[in-house]
DNA sequence: GAAGATTGACTGTTCAATCTTT
DNA sequence: AAAGATTGAACAGTCAATCTTC
């Protein structure tokens, strides 16, 4: 009952966490920006466009792989289209919807980036004992995919 | 060599994590939202006013705490300030400074939020079995307060 | 000039409104 | 009217410049 550390376990560690992806995430953007230019934004939309089939995606597909609103989406799209990194195609079959596509100046960027972005990662997990880190893996893993989430109506990847 | 699966142990662990962290901070925000009318930003600035001894910090106290840049924390006052939740106050015996204080408005909204919050964080991790989240303790505080960074120079709290 | 802090401009994200095609 | 997507305004965060006091 002592007010001083009246923190909860949980909140000890959901603040570590939370200082954790903090770090790697500055660490991964830096690294990103002195190899390749990118942001980390810019690497997530242009390897899941690598990915994909022919290295083209619909804009609802794409954010919903990465779990991202449609407008941050579009937004995105839009400022790399102006960089040269993908392009807009109409869709064909639906007059609707366009398609995302990756160019040889993203794919370029992502090849830029790749090395450097195992690199970080590598080494920001590189003090776990191999145990620790099959555990962690494996917590977080669960957690993400089991049904531990409070309210989760999100579902994919990344910020 | 299969070009779908070439994806690194620490990519899948690092994504998982990503997504984990969207997860549970949306589901606070919501719940911090709808229980106090507050952010979690907002959230951390009170608790941590809160743990003060009078209930007030200077900028520069309260920005190292928090891990956040000088200016976010000062945008971050003056916006709380306009809705009454803390205030600025001159400090009287060094005129650079001021006092961050936190008002009754504060109080309330804090007191109204901690147990949402403290239920959110318990859900988020309630999957875990004891000996998993110990270890999930361990390996998440060792990597913060350990020689783990690739480059890390921030060193504080929170998003 | 350095410390403490704020400001303004710029980038990125969200929310609601919109537009077109089905 | 619903699906697919974009737009613009409002909000949050970052960076560099500034201002005042020490």
């Amino acid at each position: 009952m002592a007010a001083a550390s009246a923190v909860s376990t949980e909140a000890r560690l959901w603040r570590d966490f939370v200082v954790l992806r903090q770090r790697v995430d500055r660490a991964l953007e830096q690294r990103l920006q002195r190899d390749a230019g990118i942001s980390v934004a810019d690497f997530e939309i242009l390897t899941t466009l690598c990915r994909a089939d022919d290295g083209q995606l619909r804009p609802g597909s794409l954010g919903e792989l990465l779990g991202w609103e449609k407008s941050r989406l579009s937004h995105q799209v839009t400022r790399m289209e102006a960089r040269g990194l993908v392009a807009r195609r109409d869709c064909p079959t639906d007059q609707r919807g366009t398609w995302v596509t990756i160019t040889d100046s993203g794919h370029s960027a992502a090849a830029a980036a790749m090395a450097g972005h195992a690199e970080v990662l590598k080494d920001s997990f590189s003090a776990l004992s191999g145990e620790e880190r099959i555990t962690f893996e494996t917590v977080v893993g669960d957690l993400v995919r089991g049904t531990s989430g409070t309210e989760c109506t999100g579902s994919g990847i990344s910020d």
